[in-house]
RNA sequence: UGUCCGAUGGUGUAAUUGGCAACACGUCUGAUUUUGGUUCAGAAGAGUCCAGGUUCGAGCCCUGGUCGGACAGCCA
């Protein structure tokens, strides 16, 4: 794939001065101020709980490109501190999405769990300063004492346990004398914030659960709280961003920073950003695991899924979501982007890269009547108007061909520049055809046309009929040189511009029944009997196509819809 | 009757010591075109949530509202 590291500068204005989101503006703030001594160092921090998807994309965009930006790097970190969750198909797959995306974090991946047991000698230490105890309370009765958002929460009993006898039992936990839900390690902060999460916060919890890393060396694992930020700090963090809902655990991140802080270390800053919302899509992830455990698609890389695997799968460029991620830039105001703007920077990128190539969907029979029984010939077709480098091929031209059906109308109304009875047409590269007679079956129904066609017509002839202007050119293909092959046709996966924005309606009854159409005996032109997996395509007038990279095989290829071409004609008979 | 955050065309994002609201997507014209694609030219569409205030001048500053979002997992 193409290494493409450049971010375009973003300009505004006739003078093209570069204009600044309001993290770079911060991290120009530091770096002016010389603080972290000019070092900018971003992580990209997934909880192995599921695929990445593009809302992930944006957070990848934004922390590798700011670390590219400003001569940075960025550290790739699993955030495992839940083993209930989490596995390592998901840390594989997260892996490969970022590389697919182009970026290259800093050194080996780093997990959460490689720091386990500097968090618990952290833990031991605020315990001895006297901010944190063990709590003997079951879930239900500390929830109810933590209060709500407008009732200061009141104290557990256990609150002053002496340091000796707070250092026991949370030895003892550590050491599996506790069942799960027994005991857990709470900071003393207070009960009457203003803020939820700083009063007397949960800081390890015992889970005894086999973890995906450290097995079955822990039993008592750190929230994520208290987890994430000591994280930071132990990488040299200097700019920590995550999304909004993180914005009221900040002065909880901060809190533990200053209780293991030494002077002169590097003091991860928080930066909360606004997720991406999709429109006619979901991106939570809770959501996503349920469209493929119940099978209503076909695994986390289907090609309608939001995912970077189904993406990727559907057909997408990794350049093109970069250059998506660039567009929609970063604030914090909250968000829906229209899909539109993901699919024109698709169309914009194959628009330059992907060959074209003729293929048919569904296919209309053509006799060209004039046209000698026996005689093949071939013609020459550039492979991309957009890029004369990508050379020319040939294709061959015969006496029986197929167009599209929708490209034939027995009654045409007057814009109809497509072909029609006694109607003139251009076969794109080849010659200009004029439709003589409709054939049909006893149904009514119209099973072959046979033309005639003008032998001086042809295409780069120079001669005057082939420069004859007709109104329509369609896309053709020789029959007998035709290869069958399956063409999956993709839409939207859900008919609702915000699926999950109705509460008294699940996301689920908005899914589109017609997400996938299976079209089988697509006629393509043959130079496509090799075609690699995941190589791109145009299908000349129809869209952008791609080889199934999972079920197509040589011999039986399965062609996916990327994104169609746009379709004024189509729009203007809506 | 809490804390924090946000509010700029239909949708996003700009406007960097306060200086006549810009760019992208989308929409609509027209031109070109052997892809009804691309490209090109152009248009419509906001007076910046509201009300006061400071100022010669406010989207930017101040005050008070309104609306929207996040927070009550031993999830992240």
């Amino acid at each position: 794939m193409t290494e493409n590291k450049e971010v375009p500068a973003r300009t505004t204005g006739e003078e093209g001065k570069k204009s600044l989101n309001f993290i770079e503006s911060i991290i120009e703030e530091d770096l002016k101020n010389n603080k972290n001594n000019g070092v900018v160092l971003t992580r990209f921090p997934p909880e192995p709980n599921g695929y990445l998807h593009i809302g992930h994309a944006k957070s990848i965009c934004l922390n590798f490109g700011l670390a590219q930006r400003y001569n940075g790097k960025t550290n790739l970190r699993f955030d495992d501190t839940n083993p209930e969750k989490e596995e390592v198909e998901y840390v594989d797959s997260i892996m490969e999405d970022v590389r697919w995306l182009g970026f290259q974090w800093e050194g080996e991946p780093r997990y959460a769990s490689d720091y386990f047991q500097q968090l618990y000698d952290w833990a031991v230490n605020i315990i001895k300063n006297g901010y944190a105890y063990v709590d003997d309370q079951p879930a239900e009765l500390i929830s109810q004492q933590r209060g709500t958002p407008t009732q200061a929460g009141i104290e557990s009993p256990y609150r002053n346990r002496s340091v000796e006898e707070n250092l026991d039992l949370f030895i003892r936990m550590k050491n599996g004398e506790f069942k799960e839900g027994e005991k857990v390690l709470r900071a003393k902060i207070g009960m009457t914030s203003p803020n939820m999460h700083m009063r007397d916060p949960i800081m390890y919890r015992i889970l005894k659960r086999e973890h995906h890393r450290t097995g079955n060396n822990w039993c008592i694992y750190p929230m994520y709280d208290f987890a994430h930020g000591q994280s930071d700090y132990i990488e040299g963090i200097t700019h920590s961003v995550c999304t909004l809902e993180f914005e009221v655990h900040r002065p909880l991140y901060e809190w533990y920073l200053e209780n293991v802080y030494t002077e002169g270390d590097i003091k991860p800053r928080q930066i909360e950003f606004a997720r991406l919302n999709l429109s006619y899509t979901i991106m939570s992830k809770r959501k996503l695991l349920e469209l493929v455990q119940k099978n209503i698609v076909n695994g986390w890389d289907d090609p309608r899924m939001p995912t970077i695997s189904g993406l990727r799968r559907r057909g997408f460029t990794s350049a093109s979501i970069r250059k998506f991620a660039d567009t929609i830039g970063v604030a914090k105001r909250d968000n829906v982007i229209d899909v539109a703007v993901l699919e024109h920077s698709l169309r914009e990128d194959l628009n330059q890269t992907a060959a074209r190539v003729m293929a048919v969907l569904n296919p209309l029979k053509i006799v060209i009547t004039n046209y000698p029984e026996d005689k093949d010939e071939w013609v020459k077709i550039e492979n991309n108007p957009e890029d004369e480098t990508m050379g020319t091929r040939e294709m061959p031209f015969s006496r029986e061909i197929y167009i599209e059906q929708d490209d034939f109308m027995e009654d045409a109304p007057k814009k109809f520049f497509r072909l029609s009875p006694g109607n003139e047409v251009r076969l794109k590269a080849a010659y200009i055809i004029k439709c003589e007679e409709v054939i049909k079956n006893t149904d009514g129904n119209i099973t072959e046309l046979r033309c005639t066609y003008d032998p001086d017509s042809r295409s780069g002839s120079g001669t005057e009929a082939s420069q004859r202007k007709v109104k329509g050119t369609l896309h053709w293909v020789s029959a007998k040189h035709a290869i069958d092959v399956e063409v999956r046709l993709y839409d939207r996966l859900f008919n609702d511009e915000a699926p999950d924005g109705h509460k008294e309606k699940d996301y689920k009854e908005f899914i589109n029944p017609e997400s996938l159409k299976i079209l089988k005996n697509c006629k393509v032109e043959p130079s496509l009997k090799d075609a690699q997996a995941e190589s791109k395509y145009q299908f000349q007038r129809l869209g952008y196509f791609c080889v199934d990279k999972k079920d197509s095989k040589p011999g039986n290829l399965v062609f996916n819809r990327t994104v169609p071409l746009k379709d004024s004609w189509g729009k203007m008979n809506k």
